[in-house]
DNA sequence: GCCAACGTTGGC
DNA sequence: GCCAACGTTGGC
């Protein structure tokens, strides 16, 4: 799951402890988003930033649910065509889980074997939430871990 | 700041 | 339904 440092950041979640994770208008994205459930895990990744790359790991706390601020007119996120009885987007709460010793930049992930496949590694994909495999979380988790 | 790779919008 | 124009994302 994307967000740029500037906005939030791994240090601001280990700090708030739990967080929403609203404002995702893609619907590709918002797709993958839908089916999260309390008790998975996610990797938080660093986008735009001085190295981009996952940063910790977070744990859904809260099942999927409709993005409330897609309906508060005036709010940035407000979309006219989401309705309350029928609404378009969704987010989910994440609770802070760890932080990585370092951000694994992307060329050690190209370079790392079993991460392939890895959506996210993908040239020209620009999708905030992407599936992870078990494999590979268990690899990002293992390189973040370490001090490279 | 540049630019590739998208997604979205709207005219037709 | 096509497609050009435009906006955004995000690595570099």
């Amino acid at each position: 799951m994307k967000c740029e440092p500037a906005a939030y950041a791994i240090e601001d979640l280990e700090r708030d402890g739990r967080a929403g994770w609203e404002g995702v208008r893609n619907f590709q994205a918002r797709n993958f988003l839908r089916e999260m459930r309390a008790g998975d895990l996610a990797i938080f990744y660093a986008s735009n930033a001085d190295p981009s790359g996952p940063s910790g790991v977070m744990e859904i706390a809260r099942d999927a649910y409709p993005d409330p601020f897609a309906t508060k007119k005036g709010h940035d996120y407000f979309d006219p065509k989401s309705r309350p009885e029928n609404p378009i987007w969704y987010t989910v709460d994440v609770a802070f889980v760890e932080r990585f010793q370092r951000v694994v930049p992307l060329d050690e992930l190209r370079a790392t074997k079993g991460l392939e496949e890895m959506v996210v590694l993908r040239k020209g994909n620009r999708l905030s939430v992407t599936p992870v495999t078990k494999k590979e979380f268990e690899i990002v988790r293992r390189l973040g871990r370490s001090r490279g």
